[in-house]
DNA sequence: GTGTTTATCGTCAAGCAGACGACTATGATC
DNA sequence: GATCATAGTCGTCTGCTTGACGATAAACAC
């Protein structure tokens, strides 16, 4: 039987993404001011086109890309440096969720060290980190005592499932050093824990849990006083990939 | 701006069915006869395109009843029963992966209970509960000596991920009832483990687990022997989704 | 030096898991 | 009806992990 057009509808299909990174001590999400309507002027999440010849990661790497100038994590490369990590999230394709047309979005995640600016095809007043809580929030005043409006589209729902993705991931298995730099501390590890979880985490427990973990961290051998105090040791992330047993998130 | 049609590239979305049931003590996922080239005579997932004015979820139910008679269980009404569990599992986008057009396929996974014999569209010999090894393994014999062919297009990654996923949410959630009849033993519960992980547990330490979880089960008063020997106990799901802390997986 | 901050090591008790003994209640077999 | 096999249920013990927290170490600010 031939390909027969008329045999199903016609779908466009987006990526979007979710980029989580930790800045001053609190989860943030990248957000892109959107130029044209529908929901023209609101924050939204970056993403575009998915293109006639790309698989779907391709796609999100190359948004990632466009928007941060970060490469992805390649996981057949478990050496590499300076990768973000970016996984598929999941598929939202309600028939109103853009007005214009059939829009099927394929949201993955992706979780980034602190970085400088965003840019946003080089215009940093349409590029902004803001905090999850802010984004989450359907109405109400920022931090910087502007209004807050809603995320464009269902982005939203796609940001919250995000974070419960990245929550729920750094429990068990070994993410949230995709959050560090190269080299870091234990401390700011556990920094880490801490904004993603939104709690505080013993210190000294926490230092003998990642420490007594075999493959989560490697020592490089050199310290620092980044954080004041004491010097610490510099670390890089191990190979293991799976934390078990898991890191136990404290009830709430 | 208008909506332009020449500004996005037109795809095929379709839904795919990982239906997943322990049968005899094995894992088994649900196969259909393709009837219709490409991989005309092959084995394939269930599934179909969305319609026009469909949800992904509304999509995946609807296909889920048309291949099995099973309602979806609607996670707003908990007391709900016979309903199967379903879930949104991934989306496959592979330029290459329909060889007559692109195709982007959101995969989805629905956990049931032994059901009576398969339909497709009233046809028994074009579907069949197949163990999942056998969907795995790329070449070889099934248990009946007939030769086994690759699954169509790349329905084998799709199990393999459904597998997976199922493999590891009866760790931490009670999503195992799911394999379950409305009521069920103890030892029951325990076999749909054993087949899911397929390793041997200790029927004492899984006792006293699943009955020492709160919410996990709640007894029913009645008993039976079913399975011979000593008269089991009859519980049904409780209203506990998460396990806390989790049935831990043995170690290979 | 004194105080502050952060890192790191140690101790202790509670809880949970794995290994496994013992007993119970049914059906099957002799 | 006695014996056996099967499956379910209750306990015990030991080792590991966690959470709470004391103590020490090494830097900086004054």
């Amino acid at each position: 039987m031939p390909y027969d057009p008329s045999a199903f509808p016609p779908f466009a299909v987006t990526v979007d993404l979710v980029v989580l990174t930790v800045r001053r001590h609190a989860l943030c999400a990248l957000a892109v001011r959107r130029g044209e309507p529908p929901f023209q002027g609101r924050w939204a999440l970056p993403g575009g086109f998915v293109r006639a010849d790309e698989d779907l990661a391709q796609a999100a790497a190359r948004e990632l890309a466009e928007e941060t100038g970060l490469r992805a994590h390649d996981p057949s490369v478990p050496a590499q440096d300076n990768g973000a990590h970016l996984e598929q999230l999941a598929t939202y394709g309600d028939p109103k969720r853009d007005p214009r047309m059939r829009v099927v979005s394929v949201a993955h995640l992706a979780l980034a060290p602190d970085l400088p600016a965003p840019r946003a095809g080089g215009d940093a007043s349409n590029a902004r980190w803001a905090p999850v809580e802010e984004l989450l929030q359907q109405t109400g005043y920022g931090r910087d005592g502007e209004p807050v409006a809603p995320l464009a589209f269902d982005h939203a729902q796609i940001v919250s499932d995000g974070v419960e993705r990245a929550r729920s991931k750094i429990e068990y298995s070994s993410l949230a050093t995709a959050f560090c730099p190269t080299e870091f501390t234990v401390g700011e590890l556990r920094r880490v824990y801490e904004a993603v979880w939104g709690v505080a985490l013993d210190p000294r427990n926490f230092h003998r849990k990642v420490t007594g973990t075999p493959g989560f961290l490697v020592p490089t051998g050199g310290t620092t006083t980044r954080q004041g105090g004491r010097p610490a040791q510099l670390f890089r992330a191990g190979g293991a990939t799976l934390l078990n047993p898991p890191m136990l998130r404290p009830e709430v």
